[in-house]
Parts: C-alpha cells; structure tokens; sequence
DNA sequence: TAGATTGTTAATCGATTAACAATC
DNA sequence: TAGATTGTTAATCGATTAACAATC
C-alpha cells in the first residue's frame, strides 16, 4: 500500500509537452482509453500496467506506450500506470473540465434526442439552447433546452460565447448555418447532416458524424459474410 | 452523345471478383462515393474521371482507382467512369438493393429519433418493429413501427428473418440483448450503446457508435487549437 | 539489489501516392 | 491515329509492433 502512495506521489514530475502534431488515429484512441480508465476507476483499481490494459482494450501493450507517450510520461517504469492520474491527465487532455457553451441547430427527431441526453453535460458541454425555424416549436422548452428562431442564432452565439453549434439541419441547410455561427464565433461544429461540411475557415473545427454512412458499411460486411458462407458451402 | 453511349455499353464486361481481402479503410469510403455519385447523377452527369471526381471529394486521383479496383474494373481507359454504371455496381456492393430486415431495442430518445427517418428504407432496410421493457410504450406504435415487450425479441427475429438489430439500450443491458438476438439468427449489430460490444461469435457483424467519442474528438480539436492560437500570440 | 515495466528506438507492416504501360 | 485516362506496379509515407535499454 504505502508503495502505491510513494510512487504515485512521483507521478506528473515530468513537464507535459505534448507532441507537436499528434495524429489522428492516437486522438480517436483517447475518448476509449478515457472510457476504460473511467471504468477501472469505478471498479476501485488503482494501477494498471500496459500489459494489463492491452488485454482489457485490445489494443497492443505497445500501442498504449507509444499513444500515451504523445502527452509525456504519464507512467512509471517497473510500476505502470496510476489509474486515477492518469484518467485526469486524459481528461484534461480531452477538454473535460473546460465548460464548453453548445448550441443544437434544428430541433427535429435528432435533435430532440441529443438534447435529451446526458452526452453534453457528462462531458463538460453545457446545451445552452436549440434553433429551429418552425414557428410552432419556437418559444417551447424541450427536455428543459429553450428553443429560439434561428433568426437569433448569430446574435445567441456572440452573447453567450458559444463554442460549439450541434448541426441536425437538412442537408441544403447546413452551409447557411454554419457561416452564420462560424461569424459569430464558434469554434466547432459537430455535423449530423448527410454531408461532407467543408469550411474555408480553417480555424473552425469539423466533425462530421455519418450514421448512413455507419449503416451502410454494416449492411456491406453483413453482404460479404454472407457471400462468404455460401461459398464455403 | 453517341461515343457516351457506344462506350458506356461496353462497361461491365470485366467480370468482378472483388479481392479477397478489401481493407476497412476501403469499405469505410464506399459510401461516401455512393453519396457523391448519387449527387452527380441527379445534376444529371454522365460521366466523370478519377482526376475530376478527386477534385470534389478531396481523395487523390490515384486513391480513386485503386478503390475502385478493388472491386473489378469499373472504368474505361481514355473515358473515365460512367457514373450511373459505377453509381450501380457500388450500390450493389453495399446491398441498398438486398432488402434487409432490422429491428430497434430500445425505445428511449434515441431510438425513436432512429425509428422516424428515412435513413434505414433509403438504405433499403425495413424498420419491423421496436422492443422495449417499458408497459407504457409496449403495444403502441412510434412513427408508424410497432413497439413489443423485449419478451418477444428472440421469437420476431426468428419468426421475421432479422438481419440487423439497433441497438440503444442502456450499455449495461446490451450484451443480454445482443446474445438473443444472434441467437435468433441476426447477423449484424448496430450498436449506439456507449461502450464496446465484443461477440464470440465471428459471424456476427458489430459496428459500434461512439457519440460520445465523436464529440470528445471535437472537444479535444478545438481545445488544441486554441492553445495553439494562444501560444503565437 | 532484483524484478518489473515504462519510454523510446528500430523493424515491420499496411495504406497512400506516384508513375507509367495498357487500352479505349 | 492521337489523346485521354484507366489499371496496376513500384515508391513513399505513416502507423503499428517488436525489442530493449533506462529506471523506478
């Protein structure tokens, strides 16, 4: 016991300069190691090593070191890694603790059901409102989220320094309001519409979600399994 | 005219075997050149080149083709690609055309948002029905697709030929659904439950939705860009 | 100190890009 | 035939894995 404590004590010593460019494929790993680590937390273990993990996550001891690497050295050698330090380390590293303002444009089926959710608030994004241009939702409150005309959207995003617009528009409609929050000062859009979105702006992050996309790659695998089997036959 | 038509007749001749093993990364962007496509052939296109269709899709002209190879040879040398022809033969790929039946388990806000667009029968996926634990919802109909008790689950999906089960229930109760229904003979899972579903049943496809994951990416994007901008100020 | 396990460099593997011969 | 553009091979680049010295 009183190892774990001298030794965790040591831990965070060593500065964090995180890589300059880290890539993408290690960023997309860091909400599952996040995840994991979260996980663990909660079982009430207190160390883990790469190996360990790996067995866990499916991912290859290696791969963990070299991921983990990319921020500094968040373990210690002969010991591992401290799970609590580091699932802060990664939360940190993910933006957990920064209180980020979103907005939900549109507030059709998609959008109603992501302002339902406790995704934003687990993560530390606060949904402050949602837009829509139909007049009979305009003036409601949905799952406690006031809904204003889209009218008020750019002036909304500069009072209420809204870091991130929520795009659950129609498709021909995504472009228009992306400019709109883009000007207001949004620094991220995370974009539900069926289209590759695609800024001039270079400062304004772009995550797009393609659930068609998702399905039609299963629908692929489940084709080609299938063909598989009948060949085998 | 009449060179589009001569030469377009001649398409397909190349009998297709895809390669044996096409990797993900591959499949991952067919449906996005099926959107593309889709696009081009309503604007009423005839035919594009790998060097036109890398300038609208930002992918390298040389990517294009070895894509598209994969597959069979969809092209003509000094012509290019007809478009409705290729439009086609990835639709084929993907199995828009293969009629797949798909259930939803789970009928909270996010699968009734999932239950109301068109995306599933575009896709050429029939919503059947939805299955819930909740009496106040079981023996309704939510957007027109009935909702039964997750009692019936194992029997409908063997009784109707499940191909695909949506999965958003709550993560603690999806490995408990996912073995009744590939018990039941479904063959691939789509799962938006926050977390990793691992089968042991190599038969059966997973693909997994990380919402969660996606908007943490985005969080971490633009935290980093904004440290960036500081630190050149 | 001896054992364990990281951090990090080197080797491998796979995916992307470039080049060009084949051919429509 | 000449021009265009694919299909395909070879070169490059990046990401993953293996190995091991550093060190707790």
């Amino acid at each position: 016991m009183e190892s774990i404590d001298k030794v965790s004590g040591t831990f965070g010593k060593r500065p964090i300069e995180p890589k300059a460019n880290v890539s993408s494929a290690v960023i997309r790993r860091l909400p599952r190691y996040h995840r994991c680590l979260g996980d663990l937390l909660r079982d009430g273990k207190l160390r883990i090593s790469s190996a360990e993990l790996s067995a866990i996550m499916d991912i290859t001891a290696s791969q963990i070191r070299q991921d983990l690497n990319c921020f500094g050295g968040f373990g210690q050698q002969g010991y591992g890694y401290n799970i609590k330090f580091l699932y802060n380390k990664i939360s940190e590293l993910l933006g957990v603790n920064e209180s980020y303002n979103a907005v939900i444009i549109g507030a059709g089926k998609l959008g109603r059901a992501l302002a339902a959710t406790h995704m934003f608030e687990r993560r530390g994004v606060n949904r402050l409102a949602m837009f829509d241009v139909d007049p009979t939702v305009i003036g409601t409150r949905i799952y406690d989220v006031p809904v204003y005309s889209v009218d008020q959207l750019g002036d909304f995003c500069r009072e209420h320094n809204v870091h991130i617009g929520v795009l659950t528009v129609p498709k021909e409609a995504a472009y228009d309001v992306a400019s709109i929050i883009t000007e207001a000062g949004v620094k991220g859009i995370w974009n539900f519409a069926n289209m590759e979105l695609k800024l001039d702006n270079p400062d304004v992050i772009v995550e797009n979600i393609h659930l068609g996309d998702s399905l039609m790659t299963l629908c692929y695998e489940i084709k080609t399994a299938n063909e598989k089997r009948e060949k085998d036959e």
